[in-house]
DNA sequence: GCCTTTTCTTGAATCAGTCAAGAAAAGGCC
DNA sequence: GGCCTTTTCTTGACTGATTCAAGAAAAGGC
């Protein structure tokens, strides 16, 4: 785990041009992993009050199309966003609330399994969410997403 | 593959009412797999003209809710419905037009994989998502999304 | 057939995300 | 360091999928 990653450097890494909103949203998504795009704009603007949502949607599909950042989107959720990538992790949500945690992949490289018949796509990735409850919820009856979101604020 | 399903007994089995937009949006859906909302709008109007597009929305949740559709929403697509359900099956899906196949899980019942480490959360599915590009794709240069849905109508 | 409950119609609203035009900032070059 | 071109950011409007809300209509039990 990278304790200060350099992130001008990453960007120059990715032919990006380093600027303070890519900065400031590439921190905030290693400061705030799974964070949605509004989670990550508020974050931003904790650095640089003005930026406008406009530059962070903007940032963060370049961050993407660049690979420094993968984006996640489990059913029912808006996009999420994570720093860990090339190491073909899978995710675990829960259904209640909505949290998600990473999970390794037990086998490594992408993708990590195998279509039983591939109707002959040429397939690059295998992205696997195990659906269920997490901890909290399971434990509480009727927990709700605004419950978990409250926590993570 | 159940040539025609009796779809009324199918709601009285989940103790849902028989209405008519039900067995139509039933039955598109049977007819026309991973259709999104808009196109099962447009297949249910072709045999019931005047339904409300909140009614299809409505019947939609409430047959999900029931077991009786899957909903699935891969990244950067709107929802999809299909009526193979309980056989816990797999999808592929096309990066370049968004196509979607089955795939059969070749180990059968939900979860079918183990999480490495599961955080404590009960987990009740994994689901599998194949990214990659389908046939038509692979092979013609710069195929959209819109050449795929316009070979779909 | 009547009555209660659920579902459907109509129409407005929300929310995430995108589009477009011009202003500002990056970075190469002298 | 200053200048120029290109990319990126700001501003503000817009879209498209989905949801909300109120009243009308249809289901199904009796």
């Amino acid at each position: 785990m990278p304790t200060t990653p350099d992130l001008p450097k990453l960007l120059r890494g990715a032919e990006l041009r380093v600027t303070r909103p890519r900065l400031a949203v590439l921190g905030a998504v290693h400061a705030h992993p799974h964070a949605d795009t509004d989670a990550l704009i508020r974050a931003v603007r904790g650095e640089l009050p003005e930026v406008s949502h406009q530059a962070v949607y903007d940032s963060l599909r370049v961050l993407t199309a660049a690979g420094l950042l993968r984006r996640i989107q489990p059913s029912g959720s808006v996009a999420r966003y994570e720093t860990r990538i090339g190491d073909n992790h899978h995710h675990l949500v829960c259904r209640s609330c909505g949290a998600v945690a990473d999970v390794d992949c037990a086998v490594g490289e992408a993708p990590c399994l195998t279509a039983s018949d591939g109707h002959g796509f040429s397939i690059d990735e295998a992205e696997v969410i195990y659906w269920g409850r997490c901890p909290a919820c399971s434990s509480s009856p009727h927990p709700t997403r605004e419950d978990h979101h409250a926590r993570e604020r």
